[in-house]
DNA sequence: TCACAGGGAGAAGGGGGTTCTCTTTCGCGG
DNA sequence: CCGCGAAAGAGAACCCCCTTCTCCCTGTGA
């Protein structure tokens, strides 16, 4: 970080030991953050290579920091496991938007979302490209929910966040069955389409097309 | 088990011998399930008032066992939970063939089934009497989904059948929109039903009517 | 009565998360 | 340059829990 930079979230020192003391959190802040990121990306690499879970030793060892250092950055495994499912969801956020830059009809647009995510969240069989989330985040997200559901909230709200303006565009277009409740819909959506791995193994039916067959319930359900 | 009776599962024996081994087999196979029982009994109480987990040992103790009896009985943890779970699905089957035997119309009988298991299948919130199944039983059916799909798919059996039949009936009475995939929609169905959960937590909907607004959902995607 | 399978008690092993202690390293003021 | 104190590396220690193993008692059939 440059000289010139200010931290964004510091209110601007005005005095020469405010600046100082400003600087001095600044670079703590920037060490801090490095770290944190060395920890994050041992841990992601190990969830992509090993498949199934990771203990924190490994990821210890990977980072090439020690158990001291992490437990001071993380209050345990458990918070580095929601900063790591928080990021994917953001990626996950950011990638859906491209996806649906693409369309302008509102009812295509959540066509796109619906089957893109569900993509998305087909944790990845072996062999073809890994491009969902690792198992252990999957396992993670369901705990989560059950456990903490406040904090489960808070780690899906960007993507909560886009569906939501997906379905009051939608809306707003009158494509949309009047009277639905859009908050709990898109509750539903996501969940149906997140942990649609059940559906596949219960009726043993090939993983391949299961978004669509979801969209195909979901729009005769919501269109007028 | 009375004298008089023969397991059900044994071919009928034909000489003297044959009957003593068959009994003295007959007499092991009872104590083996009342064994089983009290472990089981031992587990479902545990989870019905510590409400969160258990650990094997407190099974054996409040079983008045042994350890040592415990793997004798139960490959390990696993197994118990997978006999409670199996043994909570094929209750959860019972009480829903009860609730339809009430209704005659198909769409309603697969309006009761939904609205009935989503209920049965909610956590109990504290205060509220104890309905659905604890939450480390909703833990471990989701572990199993991922990680065991084979197994998950049989211990959910019952309940599939179930509803499959209730599908297949609806069908013929030209319920159905034509070219359903019935058995895919029966895997997205019981899925979007029992981890509803979701929906709730993650657009803070009051948790009481989910099942009706799944319902909702539903009806206007499969009705013609 | 004796031999032995069955099983009770609980120690031991092993993995994993979390905490603690010792020690080194490093930046900085004197 | 020196010494001090904070940061942090190494890893032992602790605790919980699942699983295994060993020892020994008891009840039963020959």
């Amino acid at each position: 970080m440059s000289v010139n930079e200010v931290p964004a979230d510091a209110t601007m020192p005005a005095t020469r030991r405010e600046l100082a003391v400003a600087r001095a959190l600044d670079s703590a802040r920037s060490r801090a953050e490095n770290r944190v990121e060395l920890f994050l990306d041992a841990a992601r690499e190990l969830m992509n290579t090993n498949a199934t879970d990771f203990t924190v030793q490994e990821v210890v060892e990977r980072s090439g920091q020690s158990l001291r250092t992490f437990y001071q950055y993380f209050a345990g495994k458990y918070e580095l496991l929601l900063a790591l499912f928080e990021e994917s969801v953001e990626g996950a956020a950011v990638q859906l938007e491209l996806v649906i830059a693409e369309r302008d009809d509102p009812i295509e647009r959540l066509h796109a979302f619906c089957v893109e995510y569900n993509r998305m969240c087909r944790t990845s069989a072996p062999g073809e490209p890994v491009i969902g989330p690792a198992p252990a985040l999957v396992e993670f997200a369901q705990q989560l929910l059950t456990s903490h559901p406040k904090e489960a909230a808070h780690a899906f709200a960007p993507v909560v966040e886009l569906l939501g303006r997906l379905l009051d565009d939608a809306d707003a277009a009158g494509a949309l069955r009047p009277g639905l409740d859009r908050r709990r819909i898109a509750g539903v959506v996501l969940q149906a389409t997140m942990f649609n791995a059940f559906a596949a193994t219960i009726s043993a039916s090939p993983p391949g097309s299961g978004g669509e067959v979801l969209w195909d319930l979901l729009v005769h359900g919501i269109s007028t």
